[in-house]
This record gives structure tokens, C-alpha cells and sequence, in this order.
DNA sequence: TCACGTCAAGCAGAT
DNA sequence: ATCTGCTTGACGTGA
């Protein structure tokens, strides 16, 4: 068991998802910004480390505009080598990585340009893994997307695009459940047919449910191949007490994290915690897991 | 230095 | 109709 954080850390001073409009883009801006973003992303893998966490969502801003046709410019040979020496310490060091697409990259849209544009979108995330060198354990999670009126038809729809992608996507591409649209049996459906691994959000199936959440786990858990996709990936937060339902907490509520550890053994996965305040919430989610044997197994196994 | 209008992209639900 | 949340405010202009 790994314990990580998505995209951002607060403390370090810097970040790896700086952008800039695009009516500023020019390739020397461009280059500026991914280098920033690059050297910042080390700089976070290496607090990580120092910090016992290994597991990481890398920002989709890396690369600003990375799929955008103003975006001439070659950036994947251009920092090849600085991708590869970035993958070589997350290998060496047996973290794992994931990415998450916004929003707009919806592969069941009724609208085949939404469509085509979120094919390049999902090719630039598998790019960026790929000059990594990690592998297919190494994943992108993304949503069924939208309803459109009809979710048996829209769920078609996902299956039939699914398969018109790039290897490269497919291999790393898993489905998440919903706060709002698709549960975890509406995924499982499309599981069931083009066998993409569901990684299981605890929050989304306390406000979207399909049944008791040990169930929908153990499911979800299922549909990873352990060979080929390494352990499921779970996304994990609480409801932030004073905001909304859908509000992510502000900080960790450790009694509900405790909870979450005992009712899901003896199941191993790696945690992802999408949690305001990011690595300092990460930071005591994984010294309260210490007492866990799955995460003492895993520091175990390092050396 | 600061205020503040706006930002590549979409959907669903609340107001 | 417009705003908000989503994984995250922060870019950039004008004063």
C-alpha cells in the first residue's frame, strides 16, 4: 500500500502545473513554463520521497497546450531526456504515477470533435508516461462523462470509442465512478465488455451509490489484472463538514481514514488522497498508516 | 503592488 | 439563465 496526493504540492514553493493564456503562447513561453514544470516535478518526487509517499498524480498541466493545434512545437523529443532521467528515479524508487484528464476529455460525447479532441488529449497523457518509460501499472483515470438522456446508449457509446483508441491509451486507460452520473455497476457494465480496470472513489460512492460500499470495492478490485495493472488504485476523501455534499475536505479526518483502513482489509492498493491541503494531509494519513501492515510491507519490500 | 475580469475544452445540478 | 464543482485558482491587464 502506497499513500499519495494529486498535482500540487502547497508547501515546496513551486509548481508543476504552470500555464499562461493563449494569447500569450508563444514556443519561448512554452519552454519556459515546461521547464519550470518539469524541474518542479522533481523537486516534488524527491519531497515525496523524503516523506514516504509513493504515489503521485501528475498535474495535466505539465505541458500546457500539449494538445492544442497551436502547438507546433516538439516537445516530446525535445525534453526526451529529461522525461527519462524523471522515470528513472520514479523505477528506482517504486513509486507509482497516475494522471488525471479535466473534464473536457470525454470519450462517449455526442459530439465527435469532443470526441477527437479528447483522443489527442488522452494521447498526450500516455506520451508523457511512455517517455517515462513506466509501465502499464502506470495508469489514467478518467469518467464514462456525460448521460445525454440515455445512460444505456451513452454507455454504448463509451464501449464502441474505447475501442477505436491507441493502444498506447488503452493500456493505461481505468474508469472511475461518479458523484453524479455513473456508479460502480454502470462501470462495471463497461468493465465486463472491454475489461478496463474501475478504480473505486470511496467519496463519490458515499454520494452515488450502487450498494454497500465493501461490495462495490471488492468488484472494482476485481477488475484489475494484478499482472499487467499492479494493485487498484483507490481515490479517497472526506466531505468537507461545513461546505456542500460534493465539497472535498479541507484537511484529513484521521477517525474516518482509520475506518476506511480497517473495513478494507485485507485488501492492498495504493491510496490516493483528494484532500485540500494536499501533502500535508498526505504526510499524516501515511504516519498514522504506518501501523497498517500493508503500508509496512511495502516499506519493507524498498531496500 | 494590488484589484479584478477572465481563462482551451463540458457536463449536471443547484439557484 | 447563470453559477458552481470537478483534481487546482491563477494569469495578465490596468491603475
Amino acid at each position: 500500500m502506497r499513500i499519495g496526493y494529486p498535482c500540487i504540492n502547497l508547501g515546496i514553493g513551486c509548481k508543476a502545473a504552470k500555464t499562461f493564456r493563449l494569447k500569450s503562447y508563444s514556443e519561448e513561453r512554452l519552454k519556459q513554463t515546461v521547464e519550470n514544470n518539469l524541474s518542479c516535478l522533481e523537486q516534488i518526487l524527491k519531497f515525496n520521497l523524503t516523506n514516504n509517499l509513493f504515489f503521485f498524480r501528475i498535474t495535466s498541466d505539465l505541458i500546457p497546450f500539449a494538445s492544442h493545434t497551436i502547438n507546433r512545437f516538439n516537445w516530446k523529443d525535445y525534453y526526451r531526456s529529461k522525461f527519462a532521467s524523471i522515470g528513472v528515479f520514479i523505477r528506482k524508487n517504486r513509486m507509482r504515477i497516475s494522471m488525471h484528464p479535466d473534464q473536457f476529455t470525454l470519450i462517449n460525447s455526442l459530439d465527435e470533435t469532443i470526441f477527437e479532441r479528447s483522443k489527442k488529449e488522452l494521447y498526450y497523457h500516455s506520451k508523457v508516461l511512455d517517455l517515462m518509460e513506466l509501465d502499464a501499472s502506470t495508469k489514467i483515470q478518467i469518467h464514462v462523462g456525460g448521460v445525454y438522456g440515455d445512460k444505456q446508449k451513452s454507455i454504448e457509446r463509451f464501449v464502441d470509442r474505447f475501442n477505436n483508441l491507441e493502444k498506447s491509451v488503452k493500456r493505461r486507460l481505468v474508469i472511475e465512478n461518479d458523484d453524479v452520473s455513473y456508479t460502480v455497476s454502470d462501470c462495471l457494465q463497461i468493465s465486463d465488455q472491454i475489461r478496463v480496470p474501475i478504480l473505486f472513489d470511496v467519496f463519490h460512492h458515499q454520494i452515488n451509490n450502487s450498494g454497500p460500499a465493501k461490495e462495490a470495492f471488492e468488484l472494482c478490485a476485481k477488475s484489475w489484472d494484478s499482472e499487467r495493472d499492479g494493485i487498484p488504485m483507490v481515490d479517497y476523501s472526506s466531505r468537507n463538514p461545513s461546505g456542500s455534499q460534493r465539497n472535498h475536505a479541507d484537511s484529513i479526518d484521521l477517525k474516518d481514514f482509520e475506518r476506511f483502513l480497517v473495513k478494507s482489509r485485507p485488501f492492498d492498493f495504493d491510496i490516493m488522497l483528494e484532500i485540500k491541503d494536499k501533502e500535508k494531509s498526505a504526510i499524516k494519513a501515511i504516519n498514522f498508516a504506518m501501523r497498517d501492515i500493508r503500508v509496512q510491507e511495502f516499506l519493507g519490500s524498498l531496500c
